[in-house]
Order: C-alpha cells, then sequence, then structure tokens
DNA sequence: ATCAAGTAGTTGAAAATTCAAGTAACCTAG
DNA sequence: CTAGGTTACTTGAATTTTCAACTACTTGAT
C-alpha cells in the first residue's frame, strides 16, 4: 500500500509546489480583501449558502455539509453571527434535535455588498489570468481530483 | 477598477467552483493524513525547510517568509516545536536582534520518519490522478497566478 | 557620535478552531 | 413500547492563530 521511498520526480514536485504556493497565496489575498468586509472565506461561503437556500435558512448539518466545516465550528461561528445580527436560529418543528439558521435582512444586505467585490478579487486574482482553455482545464483536472478524494477520504466528523 | 455588477459565467463559476472545493478537500485529507505524525502541514512546511538549509538552521524572518506564515506565528509555532525537542533558537552573532531556529536531531528524525508517508499521501491523493500533460498544465497555470498574484498582493506582516 | 526610523523577533491577550464530551431526540429491532 | 444505538447539535476547555504592542538592535542621516 505504502511504497516508500518513492520521491517526486522534478516534474511532479514542480507541479505539487506550483500549485500548493499559489493556492496559499490566492487564498490569502482573497481572504484579506473580504476582510475589508469584516467576513472571512468560511463566513462568506455560509452567507453565500444560505442566501441561496430556500427561504434563506438551511439545516446546520447541512449548512456545515456544505461550507465543508465541522459542526462544532459551525456552531461556534453561528453563535457570533447572531451576536453580529446576520442570522438567527430557529427550531425545527419536524426534528426536534434540529435547527435552522436563518439569514436577517442585515445578514443578506451584509453578503450582497460584500459579493460583487469578492467576485471581482476573485476574477483580479486568479480568473483574468485563465484562459477559456485553462479554465476548462481546471474544471476538468479538480473535478477528478475531488471525486478521487471522495471515495478515499474518511473524515471523522467534519 | 472595480468593474461591479460583473458576475462569473457559467464556465468561470464551473472553474472556481472546482478549484475551490477540491482544494479544500485535498488539504484537508493531507492535514489529516500527517495528524497521525503530529504534524500540520504548516508545521511540516516549518521541518522540511529546516531540514534542507544548511545546517539545519535558517534565521526566523527567513522560514517565516518561505513558509508563508506570519512572524508571529512562527514564533509561537516554534516555542511549542522547542518544547517537543524539535527545534532550538540559536542566536545570531551577527545581527543581535536575530535568532536562528536549528532543528535537533529529534526534530529531523521526526520529519523523516513522516515524509514517506506525506509524499505518498500527496501521490495517492493529488498526483496519481494527473496526467503527465496534467502536471505541466498545472505548473504552468499557476506559476502564472502566483506571478501576477506577486505584483497586487501587499501583505502587511506575513 | 547621536538620534530618528526601520528591522527582527517576541509577547500577551483576544479571537478562532479543534477536541472530547454532553444532551436531547429519533429510530429500530425485538 | 422500550432499550440500545445513532443523529443533531451544543458546549467548555485546550490549542492555535491573529492582533497590537513592545523590546532590543541596526541603519542611515546629520
Amino acid at each position: 500500500m505504502t511504497k516508500q521511498g518513492n520521491w517526486l520526480n522534478p516534474r511532479e514536485m514542480k507541479a505539487w509546489r506550483s500549485y500548493i504556493i499559489a493556492s496559499r497565496r490566492l487564498l490569502d489575498a482573497l481572504d484579506s480583501d473580504l476582510n475589508q468586509h469584516d467576513l472571512s472565506m468560511a463566513d462568506y461561503e455560509v452567507l453565500a449558502l444560505l442566501s441561496d437556500a430556500p427561504e434563506r435558512k438551511m439545516r446546520m448539518s447541512e449548512l456545515a455539509e456544505l461550507a465543508m466545516v465541522s459542526k462544532s465550528r459551525l456552531s461556534h461561528r453561528i453563535k457570533v453571527m447572531e451576536g453580529v445580527g446576520w442570522v438567527k436560529r430557529e427550531d425545527c418543528p419536524l426534528d426536534k434535535r434540529g435547527y435552522f439558521a436563518v439569514m436577517t435582512d442585515k445578514g443578506f444586505k451584509a453578503i450582497a455588498k460584500a459579493a460583487p467585490d469578492h467576485v471581482e478579487s476573485v476574477r483580479s486574482r486568479l480568473l483574468d489570468h485563465l484562459t477559456v482553455k485553462d479554465q476548462e482545464e481546471i474544471t476538468r483536472i479538480f473535478d477528478r481530483v475531488t471525486n478521487k478524494l471522495r471515495g478515499q477520504y474518511i473524515a471523522e466528523d467534519k
């Protein structure tokens, strides 16, 4: 299984390093752009998901899953967003263990305000530098990676 | 400058989402693999840099820069690594403000033990799913992204 | 020399995240 | 209808990361 001693060849190494370095920098830059709206990428994602959901509400579990964060983290995060007034909790009548996170008007306004800048940020820091062909390659390659990963990766909670 | 209201078209959206989702999952998986050696990706990177440095030592600033973490974060992190016995600090005679982080034998053993698994992890979760052509595309595309980013992004400290 | 400004690195407190329980509700086999 | 296991979510404590000083040293201009 673990075929040890099998170091990366130069081509593999270059691909891996290029990818990792660009990604770190890119994510840092996007996050830092978003900070001007007092949002992190993770929080933005949560709000974006909520704003697209029917009635702008979603079960905690589903939200955690789609936003790819642990339940615990989402729970803590929603608590602070609740403090800021962007979301409220609402209990689920069908399953009394469950809760909905519901986006408030204020929350909607907050993300509506941040979204154009964020999109512009994604453009200027990534998409603008990719040709149409590049974009298609990226889609093809990373969809494959996700699919393979789905098969392999068994996370405990998140 | 900020051309607002310019939402992503479907192709751009697909590329962006594929990339982001795969990356999140990939990094999570790699991190979780490394946890079996009590290491995070960031700590691994720090140790890897040290183990490649002459005399296995490096100035704090340089290490922070190459590992792409803030000085503060590195400082805290080195403190715990020092506690574990993987590194020591050594003061720099040339610049009395400065310190070297020096990897100990124990530290070297720790990363030497983790490295093959990590490499295997990078392979099985990413590289194995990329053709040679894909790897070259990745290198080309992400090198470009990094270059553009370098021009744009002005981070405060890190 | 001297002083102002910048650099190297650390620090403590605050905020975020993880980790390990914990509570309550649901589901299902007998 | 009920015990045992699972699911949904929260919580508090521990760890990690960020943030805003702060110290000590260096540098460069006068």
